[in-house]
DNA sequence: TCCCCGAGCGCC
DNA sequence: AAAGGGCGCTCGGGGA
C-alpha cells in the first residue's frame, strides 16, 4: 500500500493506493463502513466501445479518504471496484454517462443498476447554470468547476500538473492516459482526487439548484441513463458500402485539387506547388489575382470566401470558384463522416454516439461520435451507411413543427392555436398576410422564433429590404401574441438576467442580446418535449430499439413484422399536448438503411 | 510540437 | 427600433 497525503481547500486528504492482493482487505474494510462514494475510472481514452478501450484504475471516496484500484493489474482488483460499485447507496460521479456505461461494459454492473442511486454533478451544474465558461458561465469540467465552487489552486495545480508531465514525458495529452505508468505518483494523485472532488462538488451545487429546477434532478438522471442505453445499443454501420463512399469521395477531391493545380498554374504569381486550396488566405489572394475585388467581411473583419460567393462567382464562368467549392466538399464530406464512422466503429461494427443530454445552454441535447445532428438530409449518400439491425427496418419518428407549437403553447396566440387545432398552413398565413410566397413566410416564421428580424431574413432570403420589413411585419400582424411574448420575455429576461421556461429550468441571458429569451424558452421547452417522450418510451419498453435523438426527431431500428406498429407506439409516447396544444408525430418506415428514409433505394 | 481559435459548413 | 437561436467537426494559422 502507497499513502498519497493531498490538500484541498487547506483540508487534508489521504489517498490509498492499492499495489498487491494483500492490500484489498484493507480497502474492503474501509469500504464496508460507508455507503456513499465519490467515484471515478481512469480509463485509456473516452471511447468506451472501441475494441482497444481498457479501463485502468477505479476510485472511491467518502470524506476525506480516497482510494486507487488499479483494476487493469489484476482481476481480483476490478471484482473489488464492481462490488463496492454494488454495494453503494449512494454514488457522486462527475459526468455519470461515461464512468457508469465504463462500469456497465468492464465491470458488470448494468446500467440499470447504477444510475439511480447516482448524483452526477455534472447534471448539479448545468442545473445551476447552463452556461459555458466562455458564454459567462461556470464551465462544466471538473477543473472549472473545481475552481469556482471549491479551490482555485487546487485547480490550477490538476490541470498543470497533467499538463506539465506530458512535456516531461514527451506525450501528446490524448496519448498521455494510456501510456502513463500506473505507478506513477502524479497520475496517481490525480486519479485520487477526482472522486473526491466530485463527492464535495455534489454537496456543493444541490443546495444551489434552483427551487423552481429541483424536480429537474431525477428526472435529468432518468434521461442521461436512456440515453447511456442508447449509446449502448449502438448504430450498426454498413461497413463495405461506407469504406467505398470514403474512397469515393477522396478520389473526387483528388480530381478537383489536380484542377485547382491547374487554374493557379496559369497565374504567373502563385507557386502551384506551395498553393494550399484549404486555406482561406490563399484562395482569397488567388482571386484578387484573378481580378476579384468584391468581398464581405467575416465578423473578425477579414475577407469572407464562403459557398455563397463562390458559388456566385462560378455562375459567373470562374472554374477555379467552382473547383475550390466541390474540392472542400468532398474532403469534408470523407473526413467528417465515413472515415469518421469507420474509426469509431466497435468489434461488430457497430458506432456508439456519445449524447450528451444537456449539452447547450438551453438544455438541448448534442451527439458527438457520429455527428448525428449534422449529416447531410438533402441527399442519402451519408446516412445511407447505417442500417437497421439484421431482421430489422429504419424508422424515423419526429415531431410536426415542434417549435412552431411550442411558441403557440407558451403565447397563447389564438390565431396561431386555431391554425394547429385546425390543421391550417402557418406558413401560407404568414404569406398571405404580408404579400410574399410562401418560401419566404416560412424563413420567417422560424427565424421569429430565432429572435431574428428583418436583415437576417433579407440575407437568408435574398430578397430586398423593403420585402424583408413587409414579411416581418406581416408575420406580426397575423400571430400578435408571438410579437407580444417576445417583447415580455426580453424585458423580463433583460430586468432579472435569466428567464424560466415552463419545465421550471432557469437559463441564463446575456444582457446585450435579450431578445434571444424567446428562443431560448421555445428551444428549451422543446427539448423537454422530446426529453419526456423518452422516458415514455423506455417506460414502455422501447428503449432498445431508439438509435438516436435527434431534437425533435427519434431513429428507431424495428422488427420486420412489427415496424409499422412499433413505429406507431413510439410516436403515442412522444406525442403530448402543452396549454392545449398538440405536439403530433410523424412516424416513418422504411427500409433496412437510414438513408432510406431519404430517397435510397435500400 | 502542441493547443486553441476563427472560419466555414453540416443539421434542427 | 433592431437585434438569427443552438450545436459538432475540420482545417489553417498563430501563439506558447
Amino acid at each position: 500500500m502507497r499513502v498519497h497525503r493531498m490538500k484541498l481547500a487547506g483540508r487534508p486528504i489521504t489517498g490509498h493506493v492499492i499495489e498487491t492482493t494483500e492490500d484489498l482487505p484493507a480497502f474492503a474494510a474501509w469500504a464496508k463502513q460507508h455507503r456513499e462514494f465519490g467515484f471515478d475510472n481512469e480509463t485509456t481514452s473516452l471511447e468506451v466501445y472501441r475494441p482497444d478501450f481498457r479501463l485502468r484504475v477505479s476510485q472511491f471516496s467518502a470524506g476525506d479518504q480516497t482510494w486507487f484500484l488499479p483494476v487493469e493489474r489484476h482481476p481480483r482488483f476490478a471484482w473489488y471496484a464492481a462490488q463496492t460499485v454494488r454495494h453503494a447507496k449512494r454514488l457522486y460521479i462527475h459526468n455519470a454517462s461515461f464512468d457508469l456505461q465504463v462500469a456497465d461494459r468492464h465491470l458488470g454492473v448494468p446500467l440499470a443498476e447504477t444510475f439511480p442511486k447516482t448524483i452526477d454533478t455534472g447534471i448539479l451544474s448545468r442545473l445551476v447554470d447552463s452556461r459555458a465558461r466562455k458564454e459567462g458561465g461556470t464551465g462544466h469540467s471538473l477543473e472549472e468547476l473545481t475552481e469556482t465552487y471549491i479551490d482555485p489552486i487546487a485547480a490550477k495545480d490538476i490541470k498543470g500538473s497533467v499538463g506539465q508531465q506530458c512535456k516531461e514525458l514527451k506525450l501528446k495529452k490524448e496519448d498521455y492516459f494510456r501510456e502513463v505508468s500506473i505507478d506513477d505518483e502524479i497520475y496517481q494523485m490525480y486519479s485520487l482526487m477526482d472522486p473526491v472532488l466530485a463527492w464535495v462538488l455534489a454537496k456543493t451545487l444541490l443546495p444551489k439548484v434552483p427551487t423552481s429546477a429541483r424536480h429537474l434532478i431525477g428526472y435529468e438522471h432518468e434521461i442521461a441513463r436512456i440515453c447511456s442505453d442508447i449509446s449502448k445499443n449502438g448504430f450498426l454501420l454498413d461497413q463495405p458500402y461506407t469504406a467505398e463512399l470514403a474512397t469515393r469521395l477522396r478520389q473526387e477531391e483528388e480530381y478537383w485539387l489536380m484542377e485547382i493545380e491547374q487554374e493557379i498554374s496559369k497565374l504567373d504569381f502563385i507557386d502551384p506547388e506551395e498553393f494550399n486550396p484549404g486555406s482561406t488566405d490563399q484562395v482569397f489572394e488567388a482571386l484578387v489575382y484573378m481580378g476579384h475585388t468584391e468581398f464581405k467581411q467575416t465578423p473578425s473583419g477579414k475577407p469572407q470566401v464562403d459557398d455563397d460567393l463562390l458559388e456566385y462567382l462560378a455562375g459567373n464562368g470562374v472554374y477555379f470558384a467552382r473547383a475550390i467549392k466541390e474540392y472542400r466538399k468532398a474532403g469534408k464530406w470523407a473526413g467528417t463522416w465515413p472515415e469518421s464512422f469507420l474509426a469509431n466503429a466497435d468489434e461488430h461494427g457497430r458506432c456508439h454516439a456519445n449524447i450528451n443530454t444537456l449539452q447547450a445552454r438551453t438544455g438541448r441535447m448534442s451527439i458527438t461520435g457520429i455527428p448525428a445532428q449534422t449529416l447531410p438530409s438533402g441527399d442519402w449518400m451519408v446516412r445511407r451507411c447505417f442500417l437497421a439491425d439484421e431482421g430489422h427496418v429504419m424508422a424515423s419518428i419526429d415531431y410536426a413543427a415542434q417549435e412552431l407549437r411550442m411558441a403557440a403553447a407558451l403565447s397563447g396566440d389564438e390565431r396561431m392555436y386555431a391554425a394547429f387545432a385546425n390543421g391550417e398552413d402557418l406558413h401560407q398565413i404568414t404569406a398571405d398576410a404580408a404579400g410574399v410566397t410562401r418560401k419566404v413566410a416560412k424563413m420567417a416564421n422560424f427565424l421569429v422564433c430565432y429572435g431574428g428580424g428583418w436583415k437576417a431574413l433579407v440575407e437568408q432570403a435574398k430578397i430586398p429590404e423593403a420585402m424583408a420589413k413587409k414579411t416581418i411585419a406581416g408575420f406580426n400582424a397575423a400571430y400578435p401574441g408571438v410579437a407580444k411574448l417576445a417583447k415580455q420575455m426580453t424585458r423580463l429576461a433583460g430586468k432579472q438576467g435569466y428567464i424560466e421556461t415552463i419545465t421550471g429550468r432557469r437559463l441564463y441571458v446575456d444582457q446585450q442580446r435579450s431578445y434571444s429569451a424567446i428562443n431560448y424558452a421555445i428551444q428549451s421547452a422543446s427539448r423537454d418535449v422530446t426529453a419526456r417522450g423518452l422516458i415514455k418510451a423506455d417506460k414502455a419498453g422501447l428503449t432498445s430499439f431508439l438509435r438516436l435523438p435527434i431534437h425533435d426527431e427519434v431513429v428507431a431500428s424495428l422488427p420486420l413484422k412489427q415496424a409499422p406498429s412499433l413505429a406507431k407506439e413510439i410516436g403515442e409516447c412522444l406525442r403530448t399536448q402543452i396549454r392545449g396544444v398538440d405536439f403530433i408525430t410523424d412516424p416513418e418506415v422504411a427500409q433496412r438503411s437510414w438513408g432510406s428514409l431519404y430517397g435510397a433505394d435500400i
